[in-house]
DNA sequence: CGAATTTGACCACA
DNA sequence: TGTGGTCAAATTCG
């Protein structure tokens, strides 16, 4: 078992060297006049997530072998479900997706919940915050979509296999501006986030502890979540459609909690968070109330640099960096570029 | 060395 | 039969 020692070793002198890199552009940058901040801010942020990396490293291998994340739940609303828009129950029209388990005909998973996140990139570093929603996500495939020119990546939750986490996301480039990706979600995280330090924020009492074993999710927590999501959506998201095929169980928005994803949790509380709360609220509300009605949010904001809000419209978004920004794309969600004709002049 | 990605084959469904 | 989604072997990455 002490085999391994060597290959950590060199990771993390490969991550250091990399830090005394970005810090050396970064030195560079500053002097340089015509560097945008969001620039140097995002070399920091790197600088600081290789920092991250490597004390994770190096505390990895001596204890804390233990990971044992928070439980970030704080959700004191009952929910307040009464009759659905329409009735009760009578007859489940979810024909859209089926009990996908071909041995076990007992279960009918239905309603495996599906929103869709339109997100916009443009500055050269936009692409953390968006394309990286602050869960790990594994590629496991990638097809051309007929009538979309770019490829659309499919990607399942990297603790799939330890842990039942079923969620996946797909990425899908729009067709016409390269600037925008469509990530739509698919299933909720079950999985124990082992990465991500919270901050103390609150001890937040635990309401139920999130399911131990491998039994596949039973519908019972799916508020925590989605607030996670909601939150995360928020931060980095654009717009955002919450599909609710489930034709019940939805739940309320919970307080304000940051889940200070990846690295961008420098200045979280730079913008006015009444506001925040406000125009959070009055736009997800409506689209919780109603299940059965999908509900369309445009967003707008940036890791640390500008942040404006709207919705209802188009924000038209004005940036400039394109080289450094498809480069990024490949490295974090890797929807390759590869127009690959052949698409082009197929039409029926 | 193990984990993540790539990429064509495979499969279910309409 | 065609299309969207997944599997898995080969390959790259860290
Ligand atoms: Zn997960």
């Amino acid at each position: 078992m002490e085999n391994m020692g060597d290959w950590q070793q060199k990771t993390l002198v490969n991550e250091l060297t990399l830090g005394r890199e970005l810090a050396r552009q970064l030195q560079i940058h500053l002097n340089v006049p015509s560097s945008s901040r969001e620039t140097r801010e995002m070399l920091v942020q790197k600088i600081q997530a290789s920092y991250e990396k490597a004390l994770s490293m190096l505390n990895l291998s001596s204890s804390t072998t233990e990971p044992n994340p928070r439980g970030s739940v704080a959700i004191g609303l009952s929910e307040s479900r009464h009759s659905l828009s329409g009735s009760p129950r009578s007859e489940d029209s979810d024909r859209d997706f089926k009990d996908l388990d071909p041995k076990d005909g007992s279960r009918k998973r239905k309603g495996t919940p599906r929103w869709t996140q339109q997100v916009r990139v443009s500055p050269a570093m936009g692409l953390e915050g968006s394309l990286d929603d602050g869960f790990s996500w594994r590629k496991y495939g990638q097809k051309g979509i007929l009538g979309a020119k770019y490829p659309r990546g499919y990607y399942r939750c990297t603790h799939r296999i330890v842990q039942g986490c079923l969620a996946t996301k797909q990425v899908q480039r729009s067709d016409e501006d390269p600037t925008i990706f469509d990530i739509t979600y698919r299933g909720r995280h079950t999985c124990t986030q082992a990465s991500h330090m919270l901050p103390p924020s609150q001890p937040l009492e635990n309401q139920e502890p999130i399911n131990t074993g491998m039994e596949p999710q039973q519908p019972q927590q799916n508020l925590q979540q989605q607030s996670q999501d909601l939150l995360l959506n928020y931060r980095s998201g654009l717009k955002v459609i919450t599909e609710g095929l489930d034709s019940h169980q939805q739940s309320v928005i919970p307080p304000f909690h940051f889940p200070s994803a990846s690295n961008v949790k420098v200045e979280n509380q730079v913008f006015p968070l009444s506001m925040v709360e406000k125009s959070f609220m009055g736009n997800y509300s409506p689209s919780f109330l109603s299940p059965s009605t999908s509900g369309t949010h445009y967003f707008s904001a940036s890791s640390s640099g500008m942040y404006q809000y709207s919705f209802g419209g188009n924000q038209n978004f004005r940036t400039s960096g394109e080289s450094e920004l498809t480069d990024k794309i490949s490295a974090a969600a890797s929807t390759t570029d590869s127009p690959t004709v052949g698409l082009d002049h197929l039409a029926m």
